[in-house]
DNA sequence: TTGTAGGCGTTATCAT
DNA sequence: ATGATAACGCCTACAA
């Protein structure tokens, strides 16, 4: 004998296996005398419903798959953090699965999900729209994270490089920073491009008349060393480094005080990110709060599940600005044009 | 119509609903003629098997459970991203739930496990192992992971504070450190509990003849800076201090620094954990391998689930000693006596 | 208000 | 080698 079932519940109660069934579900067509002891054997019984029955006969299975890639670094803790926070709330539980480079396996996993759960989170900033596209249930719906394009029909989240850059690049430049030197992040990843693009653009917009200049990075610290030794050593009279993201923007404010530069006198540094050893370090950057990335993509998924919200377009996630004493305070008259 | 089931392939191959399920469990009984009609049928109409209705005939569900407390940072992270590793590699889901404080919503989640999981995985530090034994279903396997006291009759994956502590308390003697000061954690928590009665213990068998002084602490960085504050102005002859975990560490190593000590030549300093900002930082601390545990506490898990491992019994963990420049390099000849 | 019975999608046990 | 069919545990018309 294993676990009771419905069943027992019901024998013991005196009571066909429908009435436990409504009892259980909170259902009002049910005498108070007969829900008591249904109750009763409940408890004593130490009844539990199953899942995989209730599932299996509701189409319903109250949980969201979560796909995530092999290497799980920072990002996606948070993200499941703020996920696993709002699905809670919800009334929702995770399965998570992760989706390795081998589209083979991906498929797999994705297959084991069916009737495990109701909707999918996707985290693949590195897998090709097309490619997502054919992997996925079309019959599941899904909300994508930072995935790269808007060419998929899905929803999606991504956070709002755009702004961020065109908040650091006004602040530095608010600052009176003037030759301002953006290190990039790696060709293959989409942030990194953004970034990259909207620092052009930002710059061409809000000083056309100032360089902007752009060194290839690869979201390292010593990439970002190198960077500064790269500027050490040049001609350029930089006088800021605005890095794709923390980690280079830190490797880059050691590499130039080591050089003799004095930040943020000589020359300002930023970020992008806010990981926990920028405030540490007192640097200057933009605050990405991936957790409520998290959370948001379960509140809309849900809302989809429930028939509620639309569902339909990306939404952004606005980076807010950590000025901190990296960059000089933002003087209070200031020469540079608004946009 | 929904999803297509077993049926359709069925029907479409022409076949009974037991050849397809033979022909996808990879059985030998079938004619390989038969087997590539129904592969062909299953392609075609992109059928993925119910893994609820799979679950509900065979009672295994190929998941595990995984039970978080709330709050859950950089340690919950780090043992999810092991136990994950783990998981798909052995073939498995995880199913994430967090324990709220609340026990009446603790046993709503364990509840609802009920039926999609094969076993749990339990992260909980601090509920006490009476009310953990009452809460788990008996009917299903265990894992503990650091949870506290041994009273339990779960199988159970812990820390090696002990030996962490004696490695670490070695490692000061050996440098010469003589008058040494533990920072506890709080007194609620497990992990400084042990670490401080270790370091009681160490100091009386290494070094019987001196003092075993231990402060209060609070695992904060602030709370470091208190000790090291306090340390400053007493009258103790202090020359290491060693914090219970890594943010007390750095609190003192900032604090000592800017009262005008040198570290690690007038005083040196050790934490507990290896966190990323103690390799930033230089500090000389014991490493914790986190998702190593995670990644064990699944292999046990799932080894009792296939019958295979005994299972019982608690494992430990040993933590790694991470020398670096907070404290001398060790003296070559050492007049510290050996256990 | 309560009970009976069929169905959810699979697997497994029988026959054939 | 293949096909019927009874579980698995639950929910829900439909009947009473």
């Amino acid at each position: 004998m294993g676990e009771p079932t419905i069943r027992d519940v019901a024998r013991r109660a005196s009571v066909s296996v429908a009435s436990v069934s409504r009892a259980l579900n909170g259902l009002e067509n049910v005498r108070s005398e007969t829900r008591d002891r249904i109750m009763a054997a409940v408890t004593e019984l130490g009844y539990v419903p199953n899942a995989a029955a209730r599932s299996l006969s509701l189409s319903r299975a109250h949980a969201i798959g979560v796909v995530l890639p092999d290497l799980h670094g920072e990002f996606f803790s948070e993200c499941v953090r703020g996920m696993d926070r709002e699905a809670s709330r919800r009334g929702y539980l995770l399965l998570l699965s992760n989706m390795h480079d081998d589209s083979e396996q991906s498929a797999m996993a994705l297959r084991a999900m069916r009737g495990r759960v109701d909707g999918l989170l996707v985290m693949a900033p590195h897998i090709a729209p097309a490619s997502l596209e054919r992997a996925l249930p079309q019959a599941l719906p899904a909300v994508l994270i930072n995935a790269p394009g808007e060419v998929t029909s899905r929803p999606g989240l991504r956070i709002d490089n755009r702004a961020g850059v065109d908040a650091m690049v006004r602040h530095l430049l608010d600052s009176g920073y003037r030759n301002i030197v953006h290190v990039a992040g790696p060709d293959g990843n989409v942030d990194a491009q953004e970034r990259a693009g909207a620092f052009r653009d930002a710059m061409q917009r809000l000083a056309p008349d100032l360089p902007a200049r752009i060194m290839a990075g690869d979201f390292t610290e010593e990439g970002g060393a190198a960077a500064a030794q790269e500027i050490l050593e040049g001609d350029a009279p930089i006088d800021a480094v605005f890095a794709a993201n923390d980690m280079m923007a830190i490797g880059c404010l050691h590499a130039l005080r080591a050089g003799g530069k004095r930040v943020p006198e000589d020359i300002g540094v930023t970020g992008f990110d806010d990981v926990p050893l920028a405030r540490y370090l007192d640097l200057t950057t933009m605050r990405v709060r991936i957790a409520d990335i998290g959370a948001r993509a379960v509140a809309r998924l849900v809302d989809m599940l429930d028939g509620q919200g639309p569902g339909d377009g990306t939404e952004l996630q606005a980076p807010e600005l950590m000025a901190r004493s990296t960059t000089m305070p933002r003087a209070a008259s200031s020469a540079v044009p608004r946009a």
